[in-house]
DNA sequence: ATAGGACCTATAGCAACTATAGGTTCAAGC
DNA sequence: GCTTGAACCTATAGTTGCTATAGGTCCTAT
């Protein structure tokens, strides 16, 4: 594969927003790359590992400043422990598991509303009445 | 119970930050209140009511957007049907099952990644393999 | 009369982008 | 070599739903 790419050829390649990626460069996320005599980016391999890193992490929940330290603590010398990795992973995955139990109930709520208003008249409306208290 | 009340008892009685109440008027969700001889806010009944209703949309996931089509519609005349609020809740339903199904793989695949880490060193970690592809 | 808590306005900040305007460069086809 | 139009460039403002800050005024209880 080539070693140097356009944003746009970046952004096909990373799953990523061309405008994404040029706001990663300017909150610090993705180094300056090279530009050609026109001022055009110019990314190397190195970027798009990178940037498919982080949109990966990113697909996955986990927020930008979480991907900076993933990022770096992928950088430490080799032989380091991973488990602040795991548990920074275990951390988001409880997140993630609090979210759903949310959602749940919720998702409970909202259907014991339809459940019970059987489109009638504004107002008998039983969604309006559960927002009214 | 008193119809008038300052921004900070309104807050309390209806779980809401007096912060968000201003935020709430600044935006039109939140009619203009009286004020006092000083320029301090003074709300009715009818605020009240409103905003509890706000809060608990809020509460329930919809989008202040869909507060809003909620509330014209619960100001519709008596006897129009309340069809179209219980498609916005319907809606809303189907929005919340979409999030807990796409939660729930993410769980998944945050849980395979752990299982086959094992804490090992950081050029081993599986955690950071999944997120370089 | 005074103290201090509650209120006032205005502005900026948060996350993580997205959209817009107005201009420049690059690459392909003739 | 020239043209054309897609892709690129910068800078700024907008999105959602608030929250935070600064610097001041009012209200109420003692």
């Amino acid at each position: 594969m080539r070693d140097h790419f356009s944003i746009g050829e970046l952004g096909r390649l990373a799953s990523c927003q061309v405008v994404t990626i040029r706001y990663y460069e300017k909150i610090g996320m993705l180094p300056e790359p090279d530009r050609s005599a026109g001022g055009h980016r110019v990314y190397s391999g190195a970027h798009r590992e990178r940037l498919t890193f982080i949109r990966k992490a990113r697909e996955l929940g986990f927020t930008l400043d979480t991907v900076r330290s993933l990022l770096s603590l992928s950088e430490q010398p080799q032989g380091e422990p991973c488990a602040d990795i795991d548990r920074i992973a275990v951390q988001h995955l409880a997140n993630v598991r609090g979210k759903i139990a949310d959602l749940r109930s919720l998702e409970a709520t909202l259907e014991r509303m339809l459940d019970v208003c059987g489109h009638t008249t504004v107002e008998q409306c039983r969604v309006l009445d559960a927002l009214r208290e």
